[in-house]
DNA sequence: CTGTTAGCGCCTTCAC
DNA sequence: GTGAAGGCGCTAACAG
């Protein structure tokens, strides 16, 4: 049915060997078998079996990214680094949106298992104790990107959220704001929502202004959350001048639920949002966010995983400080149109 | 090394057969059998190997995803449908974002051919002739989504965007509007933007208004084709009450230029868009626009896959008629907020 | 009910 | 330089 490596073999009268050494590049064989094979190859439409290959090779090319369906512009952004990346290096990429439910992301490891995936990025969430079992137990290189593991030494890509936050709201608070919302990640979150909250708790300490917990609301960095946060806010009644967030998406919630409720940004309300994904920029106003690398990340990601491979390291036992491929990126602040200086009267 | 059927089969003292039948439910074993191998399989952590499965039983459970790389959101929503409704039959998927390069989508169909995928489904793209000839060579099902070939008769799911724009443009008209300007599609392809092309100049001719090409501006479906056209129409000088676009994104940059020059929407101008994404209800304000049902779009486009599938219909040489598995989906008209009633004085 | 035996398409020693 | 042969891990007939 389908022509393979013998039908070539046959028709330019070699052996397979010959053939599979010709297709793969490898050295011993004379100028004019390979002409005959390769115009063999041309003319049976001859197409290579990655099933075949990877059977024997012992590898795919291929590699497997888990990442939560959370924004679909983080998402694209990241994706996009690591595609391009991954590409440039002759390697496929395996995407599982992993969906609203937990249940998925584990079984879609273990597809990638089956499926001998060569590694695998794990992409901002959280992972679960069999998560990391797994992991281990597949023996293939792993990075998480914008998360961390805490009972693994997975190699990580990410910015330091803590001081990201930090200095997003120290921006706010030099600007003359004080009354400071805050609308933070799922449940708090040990891995993203924890530093940021941390970050942003600590600058407002420095400056010695007190949270207010009735302007905190934890959210799940979605759109939803950041209007849902603002009527919050507004019901309790007190007072705030600005509200930073933990996504852009977040922060164009809360735009949106201004914008509905008459208030005026950033006029009447200041916005910080966090990611820069191209939401920012189309944000009425545009958004001042806090800008991660999402592309860099992405290349950086599969940059980090091949060169796991090629040492082999498969084993991320925990230690004292993070694994030598760890790295991390640097944060900025994106100034846009969301955030307005106040001048305080003494 | 890795554990494999051999392993289960000597550690449970039963022949790979027999093994290799428990694990794909296939009849013919006792329970005692049954009770020893699976015991076996969880103490070995053994992990069927779906190369090697493939390799002989010719499925892969893998289903190739090309997708230009438009819109996050747009993507988003339509991958959403196709991974719930390829989960669901336990199927995975391998997309291929394509970047802005065109001759990428040909070397991922090509490696999607290497890696044996069950059948593609493309996206919103024109297909290119050697694209579709590959596509025949590869003896797989396929399905388009939003978009259609002229060469070839592949089944198709979309909605009638014709009819789609016709009807968007045409509730314009009624509430009042006169001077509508539009921003079509690339280059105005044949594929999605000649159609919603001629559904506007319909609507037009039908409401017996001279189309001012002056307002007319081709983008590329992205948000800065929206920025660029609501310039262009002020550059014009010509006055226009209202610009229908051909999606969501570029409809939000018309927003935000809008915005920027000091318009507001809907009082000084009306906006139309075009997919109904996750962008519309995140606008400001509000997008009114025209849905296409996304999500079942791509549920329905696996669906006809693997229906495909199930006859080996891989021949999809032209017709006169549109393939039989071809969907047409019912558009519908979002109306938020963006349009508003005019009331013209006699 | 269960084991034996062919391959699936390819790569890789090992001889020649 | 090139060919023959042995698997990679698994499924699918055949035999029992």
């Amino acid at each position: 049915m389908t022509v393979t490596i013998k039908d070539v073999a046959k028709e330019a009268g070699v052996s397979i060997a010959t053939v599979s050494r010709i297709i793969n590049k490898q050295a011993g064989y004379g100028k004019m078998t390979e002409q005959n094979v390769l115009a063999a190859i041309k003319q049976l439409g001859y197409t290579p079996n990655a099933l075949a290959r990877g059977l024997v090779g012992r590898e795919t090319k291929t590699i497997g990214v888990i990442m939560p369906k959370v924004s679909g512009l983080f998402s694209a952004k990241l994706l996009e680094g690591i595609d391009k990346e991954a590409r440039r290096r002759g390697f496929s990429v395996f995407v599982s949106h992993t969906q609203v439910n937990e249940g998925h992301a584990l079984k879609d490891l273990q597809v990638f298992r089956e499926k001998q995936v060569d590694g695998v990025i794990y992409i901002s969430d959280e992972l679960t104790p069999p998560q990391e079992d797994l992991l281990m137990d597949m023996k293939v290189p792993v990075i998480l990107v914008a998360t961390r593991s805490l009972r693994m030494n997975f190699p990580y890509v990410k910015v330091d959220d803590e001081q990201a936050m930090y200095d997003g709201t120290t921006y706010l608070i030099d600007q003359g704001h004080r009354e400071i919302a805050f609308i933070g990640g799922e449940n708090n979150d040990a891995i993203a929502g924890g530093p940021r909250d941390r970050g942003f708790r600590r600058a407002m300490a420095d400056a010695t202004i007190p949270v207010n917990e009735l302007l905190i609301y934890y959210g799940n960095y979605q759109f939803e959350s950041g209007v849902d946060g603002l009527h919050a806010f507004l019901a309790s009644g007190d007072p705030f001048t600005a509200v930073a967030t933990v996504s852009d998406e977040t922060a164009i919630g809360v735009l949106s639920a201004c914008w509905t409720a008459g208030l005026s940004v950033p006029e009447d309300v200041s916005v910080l949002g966090y990611d820069n994904t191209k939401a920012a920029v189309m944000a009425i106003p545009p958004l001042t966010t806090i800008s991660q690398p999402l592309d860099a990340m992405g290349g950086r990601a599969v940059e980090q995983l091949l060169k796991l491979r090629e040492h082999e390291e498969y084993d991320f036992k925990q230690t004292e400080t993070p694994h030598s491929l760890s790295t991390t990126m640097l944060h900025q602040l994106k100034l846009r149109e969301t955030i307005k200086r106040i001048n305080r009267e003494v």
